[in-house]
DNA sequence: TATTGTTATACTCTATAACTATA
DNA sequence: TATAGTTATAGAGTATAACAATA
């Protein structure tokens, strides 16, 4: 167990991460908004899905993974169709001008954490991505609403891992 | 040099890492917004500086760390004097109420991590600090504006480190 | 003229709560 | 009655730009 001034840390490190975050929004198609980016990221990862899934996988409320999918679909960058499995909710699916997008997005991405983190090697961009997945499932487990929606997408979380 | 695909998964964590900031602000007091609490850290780890140096730390604006340094003076913790070099400048002060709610808030995040890392190991917590802070230093050193001011910030982030 | 802060404006993201439709 | 999703409202955070005061 690691001691208190290190969680203090840990705590100051994680308030001043979205200064790394919002430079690599900067970086994003002026008419995307980041929100948009990570539904079209989520979708084209993981496939066709239902907006509840979707909003597990971003870690936010339904309403707002909600606003973010309407938002994309008005653009025409995902498509959205019954379910028929469930009148209730629709499927959501990476239309081809957003699947376009998205590669375009996911290239630039890469060449801008390509061009910032340089001298990183592989090693420690995958411990970096290990424990960010870590440190995600460990809030995770101990969320006090949904805790059988949230094992799901822990287990997203994991499958993700076990992917790199 | 990592790959590609390694990128577009730091880049997903990165957006998804936002459910554990807010889940570690929900236990703030009521009356202490996060940025409040940021800056109270802060002021509190390194002692008396200037609005500039502040928003340096922070990674935000000075702009916005104006609005958030008046609001923390407006409670009465922190005070704020002329600074004696600088007729331009204030020097910013944890006040004794401040550094009682900052006691008490550091306890409580503390507190809070522990209990959602408890299987975390002293080296694992250590290690993801070191990443973090090496990942803001990577995209602090390319920051287009502020060159120099952003070396400063880089320094500071380099004195937490070896404080571990 | 350059720098330190402050303030006004606007945008993005988020949660809560009320509501509709279907299971 | 419970669940999936939508929408309205409100609050926090941020950046840009215009402005004041001092160096």
């Amino acid at each position: 167990m690691a001691d208190r001034s290190q969680f203090e840390e840990l705590a100051r490190q994680l308030s001043a991460i979205g200064t790394v975050k919002r430079e690599l929004a900067r970086h994003l198609p002026g008419d995307c908004a980041p929100g948009s980016a990570a539904v079209l990221a989520l979708l084209g990862k993981f496939g066709e899905m239902r907006l509840s899934r979707l909003a597990e996988l971003m870690g936010i409320d339904l309403s707002v993974t909600s606003r973010h999918v309407a938002h994309v679909a008005e653009r025409g960058w995902i498509e959205r169709y019954p379910d028929p499995q469930d009148g209730r909710s629709r499927l959501l699916r990476v239309s081809p001008a957003g699947q376009e997008l998205l590669t375009e997005m996911s290239a630039r991405t890469a060449e801008v954490l390509q061009t910032y983190l340089h001298d990183w090697t592989d090693d420690d961009v995958a411990q970096l991505v290990t424990l960010f997945a870590r440190l995600r499932a460990s809030f995770g487990d101990c969320r006090a609403h949904g805790a059988r929606a949230t094992a799901h997408a822990v287990a997203e979380t994991d499958a993700t891992q076990e992917r790199l």
